[in-house]
DNA sequence: TATTGCTATCGAGTGCGCTCTATACTTTAT
DNA sequence: ATAAAGTATAGAGCGCACTCGATAGCAATA
């Protein structure tokens, strides 16, 4: 008695591209989807769940090499609560650096504009006199 | 009495790889590069200059198609150095959006992040009993 | 029954910013 | 004189994350 839904469903319910669906399983984020007898993929409510786990994880800025780590988790026999709670922190500090880069270029830029902002007053004055 | 420059000594002056100057020129980032009898191209003071420019907006993440946004008030026969400072404004509040992104990012890992802390302290008490 | 529409696979194409390869000519060092 | 090193061009390749196209089988509707 469980559900099965086509690719187009689950593009529907996911927000991701039929073509993404297929590239993800074909680069290994998921796999075990079962087929119909013609072949047609049957996605269950768990391929969903974990679709949409996918999905959440391109929001924050995760790459694929980065979900498929993760991803080994779920074929993990080891408890996996703390590797997975380890693994957010460890890109959590990822994303603590791109924002601290960020902070860099943004100081730059401040200078830079402060550089044509004085070049422009130095301009004004020239032309008062 | 201009001095000119080899490819090789401007790559090691800007940092950029010989293969990246001639593509930013290819691109259109620069132009009016002078050769010598064989071809060999000479470049110049300002040219070096230039490509630090260039340098310093790649550092600071900026795209090749702003550059050349930005490249274009050189040909320009109006007065840039006000239109340089609102591009660099412009640019400025990319890189702010760019930030607040990843600030939105960071406290959804958060959340995720304490989601598993709270489950590894459910599966402690579960433990303890 | 015919047409439309969904699904499948495989492989190519896209955009970005390089980066490298192949081939050929020139310059410098031994 | 020869070999090594530097420069030139044109075009291919790369890594990322899709995205699209071609071709074909299967399904639902008129």
């Amino acid at each position: 008695m469980e559900n099965y839904y086509s690719s187009r469903q689950v593009s529907e319910r996911t927000g991701l591209s039929i073509h993404t669906l297929r590239y993800y399983e074909q680069v290994g984020l998921i796999d075990g989807i079962t087929r119909d007898s013609n072949g047609y993929r049957q996605y269950s409510e768990s391929d969903i769940f974990w679709f949409q786990v996918l999905n959440y994880f391109r929001s924050i800025g995760m790459t694929i090499r980065e979900m498929q780590e993760y991803a080994s988790f779920n074929n993990s026999e080891v408890p996996t609560i703390t590797a997975r709670r380890e693994f957010m922190e460890s890109y959590r500090r990822k994303v603590v650096d791109q924002m601290a880069e960020l902070e860099r270029s943004l100081d730059r830029i401040d200078e830079k504009i402060t550089f044509f902002k004085n070049l422009e007053d130095s301009n004004k004055l020239l032309q008062d006199k």
